[in-house]
DNA sequence: AGTTAAGCGAGACGGTACGTCCGGTCTTGAA
DNA sequence: TTCAAGACCGGACGTACCGTCTCGCTTAACT
């Protein structure tokens, strides 16, 4: 999945192969991820149905690529924001986090890729690997400059960081539990950081 | 959706829903959502697709009354170990729910159901308040009675808390991000309890 | 294939099997066999393609009864002109069918149905049976009717004198090998009748 | 269509056209015609689609060459036997046919070929010309000799002659309208060479 | 002998149609 | 009126070929 530094065939179409990724992003955008379909895509793409099928082994690893194509050169790249202040800055990446997901334009394709990836063990893992895996990794780090800073202890399992930061999060998305507010995000953040038990 | 005390209707018939709610759980456990047909559903129930379709708007609706079916009549109605030790308490609760999520035969049913409410807000907000919520308050109470014991601070926001402890499992569950296992349960616990600052 | 006095399954649509044939004949009409598909006849009649299949094994079978639905409620059925004078009788049949063959409103649907039964040996017996049969039937019956007359002898071979005026005609037609005029129609009929051999 | 004495192109690649014709007659008799792909002739010829479309306007002009490549450098090219019994002369002949028509090896390319033919003015012309033209030829010459012997009148037209005896083969080929045997053809040569009518 | 342009195998491409599955609606006959 | 059964229209599935289009490569002809 994905090349194009190595040659994946010598032959394959480029110009196809990004309309397919952006049709395939936008559609899921539009039409939510029960209508999104390989005709649509294909012919949006102004594509034949077989050039999607000769390259992508299913409808989620197009969508994983269309995501994959869109994560790289992109901003954020460069990390997540470190102020000194661990907690104003996780707030302001959770904060930013709960804005995208309002946004139907990202919030849909992203449910139609996360539906994929509960189908799909391959591409869960790809997804771990490829996608959440950069991005996990720019959550740790800055967790473990505060480490460093001695703002965090240091035999903290920062897995388990992460998830207790952001898990409470995508659950409530996924399942639309309850409200995503800004607010939301600090109780959050405050939360996580200090613990359910009191000081 | 779903009946019982209220008649429904005169004449359903209690044996074609029941036979209905079961070949829906049963097929999702055995084909996984991909391949769960509202078809497959009723040929396996023996019922034509008609009865199906009178009386549930949707493939998601069939299964989230299965899973209400299955709720009722049940243990753990009575509420959440309390033993006044809250942190083991919920170590036990965590690492069962772990080894359900580790049953193909609850695993692929509630990945199932899960993605319905995802692609559907109508059965979201009943699964908020039929399915979830119940449980959400016996999960609610067992912090409460820690609060009332001194073990948990009186002003804790309880939805956000119960959020930190079972969103991050939820979460790993449904992309798979790493292994679900007894010691992430643990570790989850603590973690949440004692937050990631230092003591 | 094709019934209606049986109930053939009680269910079955009338309207659907109609518009079926009627725009099988028409689109063979129009686009000839080779551009003639299940898709364009299913569209073309208003109806799904699944109700095709589900009557029909195949697009050689649809032809076949949209010609035996024409065949029947037709004029001609009483049989072949029979003034007395066999070799007029026989040269207006004859030309009628090179004026048949002239219109391509009949010369293709003809063309894609031989083709099929050219293809088809199963589809080749039931048009044996169904449609060529009754048709060989009358042109014997005024063979025969030439024979008590005393036109014809009495130990002829009926079938290949049928064939031996109609073959060459068919075999004309379908490979254009040369003009099919009502001069040729004349000759033929001619020639059969006195043979080749002197007098 | 065909080269051989004209270049046709400096260039052309002997080996790939005997290649793709032999392909095209061996699978025309595997497969038929419902199955006989561009593509299949390709593989099996172990040659790019691109050289049979360079080549060959259609499937059916590769097939009419195959048949075409076949007949040159063949027996029968010196004529039909003569040994002035002009009757036992045509059995043996037609004899012959019907031996061929019973073997799938020349019935099925055969038919794919006549096929083509039905469907396509042009290849129809070209086979009159190149195929069947010199064929009739020889039947006719047959028949003139047996003019200038004195069996056949001398006004007898040729072509309709050679209609009569063989389109009633073709014809019951071609329909399967019945049995292909010996006996028929010679049914067919007494009744076309003595006509119907009494002597 | 070196250059060049064609033909070649391979196979990707935009398409059309295949035959199947299922969604959701509608109809029939038995209970 | 409900039910099992299942036909109906529609739309998408994944596959097979169509005829066109490059891509490098080989190879013959013409410098």
């Amino acid at each position: 999945m994905q090349r194009r530094t190595t040659p994946d065939a010598g032959r394959r179409s480029e110009a196809s192969r990004r309309a397919i990724l952006t049709a395939a992003f936008e559609l899921a955008g539009e039409v939510g991820y029960a209508k999104l379909s390989v005709e649509g895509i294909a012919a949006r793409a102004g594509v034949g149905k077989q050039t999607i099928y000769r390259w992508w082994p299913s409808k989620g690893a197009v969508l994983f690529d269309a995501f994959l194509s869109l994560s790289q050169g992109q901003d954020g790249q460069e990390g997540l924001p470190d102020t000194g202040d661990l907690e104003a800055d996780l707030k302001v990446v959770l904060r930013a986090t709960v804005d995208e997901f309002a946004d139907p334009r990202y919030d849909r394709p992203l449910r139609a890729l996360t539906i994929e990836i509960m189908n799909d063990p391959e591409l869960a893992a790809l997804y771990a690997e490829r996608l959440d895996g950069p991005m996990k990794e720019l959550k740790k780090a800055r967790l473990r400059a505060a480490q460093q800073a001695g703002h965090l202890p240091e035999d903290l399992d920062l897995d388990v960081a992460v998830d207790l930061i952001w898990g409470p999060l995508l659950s409530r998305w996924l399942h639309r539990s309850g409200p995503l507010t800004h607010a939301y995000a600090d109780t959050l953040v405050e939360t996580a950081l200090h613990g359910l038990l009191p000081r």
